[in-house]
DNA sequence: AAGACGATCCTG
DNA sequence: AGGATCGTCTTT
């Protein structure tokens, strides 16, 4: 192996699906402090550092969108862990997440915030995603993947937001994690 | 074909 | 407190 090849595994940080293909609230804390790197395809790559996620666990878990079945909007959370789910909401907002697991339990991790951009809405908006991401694999993708960073081991667990309608006891599951 | 609603954000 | 804004799912 030459000092050169060894260079790169060393700089080469990207996380490979197996970082995703676990538990999801496992994924969810060990993404804090991560960091999301958005090649924009003008000469322009940004790192943002994450700041909060929520975890979303499968089927029966009814705050989770694959709670409601096997959809076209749901599908990739079908698929295995390592790929991005994106949807819109309030018809004006697109939101991030990292399908986790694999097709037995359709899972995943929404990421709520970077480093200044706090709120899922804005974070999308700052990204500048679009439905032309729903799918994207994290391992192979050429404009936005995850590179590992120290972790962070102080963080706060809540309930998540917004999910009311879910009902107990996945109303009260403390899954949203933050620093 | 039509209606309801949402893992949000901004303004007043 | 309310409006913006639209894809997805449910109901007719």
């Amino acid at each position: 192996m030459t000092n050169c090849y060894i260079r790169i595994m060393i700089k080469n940080k990207r996380l490979k699906a197996d970082f995703f293909q676990r538990d999801t609230v496992t994924v969810a804390q060990d993404l804090l402090g991560k960091l999301i790197v958005r090649d924009f395809g003008n000469g322009e790559i940004k790192h943002y550092r994450i700041t909060e996620t929520e975890a979303y666990c499968g089927q029966e878990d009814l705050a989770c969108h694959s709670s409601k079945g096997r959809t076209k909007r749901t599908e990739i959370m079908f698929q295995d862990g390592g790929h991005i789910y994106v949807y819109l909401i309030y018809g004006m907002y697109w939101l991030l997440n990292f399908v986790t697991e694999n097709e037995e339990n359709a899972s995943a991790v929404l990421i709520r915030g970077i480093e200044g951009f706090d709120g899922p809405g804005k974070l999308g908006r700052e990204l500048q995603l679009d439905r032309s991401f729903y799918g994207e694999n994290l391992e192979t993708s050429t404009r936005l993947w995850v590179e590992d960073s120290e972790p962070i081991v102080n963080f706060k667990s809540t309930p998540r937001i917004g999910i009311d309608y879910a009902g107990e006891p996945w109303v009260s599951k403390r899954w949203r994690f933050c620093t």
